[in-house]
DNA sequence: AAAAACAAGTTTAATCTTAAACTAATTCCT
DNA sequence: AGGAATTAGTTTAAGATTAAACTTGTTTTT
């Protein structure tokens, strides 16, 4: 069975040297891949639950007092109307709560419910302890290098966006 | 109007410093979504496609003799339900063909048309050069640390695999 | 050669995702 | 105050994605 490691690899023999961008670009991609499909795994056999759903929670549990609708679709870096889906099912579920704000009866303040404050609780310790596992070869001083790196990428894109509008 | 940035950093200042692994995992991830958006965007403005669409693309350009469904799955790190649906969209505006393979009735061989590759060659050419632009401050330095960490988790994931297997 | 095991792709049902159009409420402008 | 512009969130339509069940063809085993 070939691993998919090689298939990467594989990949990017076509690629130029001078075309480090690139390169680099689909690396992070394979990688983000790879640990994301273990994520998903883990959540889907232990929790019956999604990556989607997880991320929601999650953002609930950092702020206590809720997030609005468009709140949690900025901070999850998602469309709104995708939010309106996921969150529709969670409420279902019993997980987050949907209460109305009384100076804008347009918007709501979404919270965590006990319940899913527990079944969060319970993920997220899992979570924390797969990515810790995956990340373990990963030195400070490495990490801090990566971490300047995404930063100018990030900003870059920003600075794209900023131009467009 | 908040930048995606200033809440991905928000986000990050809950997770206590020893979680290294984590702090670094939402990094990549944010700064991916970040990227990813611009190539959708740049995918769907100009050519009315989409990134599953021009990865399916890039796979077969790379491997003039075509690659079977099964092949394709994994090169592309999807399911083999997936590549399916993909293919026959890609298929029905005449970007590639199926062409059946002599010794293996149940198998095709995938590959581009000459509209398929004429188009592709437009699309990797404004690909690569979005990505050029979005990773022009990264030095030769920091993508080798940057491939080496990756390489490490990549690895620690195959592994984590083989044990289950 | 027949049965069993396996492999290549497709289908299905569910969730996720997006962009764009839409509804309803709020704010801004004059 | 009253109309215009903006904002919060939903809906819609289409594609992407997955896991699991399935179909058909190939290989292995006995």
């Amino acid at each position: 069975m070939i691993k998919r490691l090689q298939i990467v690899e594989q990949k990017l023999q076509h690629i130029p040297r001078e075309k480090e961008g690139l390169r680099l670009w689909l690396r992070i991609v394979s990688c983000s891949q790879m640990v994301e499909q273990e994520v998903r795994s883990m959540l889907r056999d232990k929790y019956d639950s999604t990556l989607p759903r997880f991320e929601l929670l999650s953002a609930l549990d950092r702020v206590p007092d809720g997030l609005s609708m468009g709140e949690l679709s900025g901070w999850l870096m998602v469309t709104k109307g995708n939010v309106t889906g996921i969150a529709e099912r969670l409420s279902e579920d019993g997980f987050i709560k949907r209460n109305p704000t009384p100076t804008d009866r347009r918007s709501f303040c979404v919270t965590l419910t006990p319940k899913g404050k527990k079944i969060y609780k319970e993920m997220e310790e899992d979570y924390e302890s797969l990515l810790d596992k995956l990340f373990t070869d990963v030195s400070l001083d490495d990490s801090d290098t990566f971490t300047g790196v995404l930063a100018k990428v990030k900003e870059v894109v920003e600075e794209l966006r900023e131009d467009r509008e």
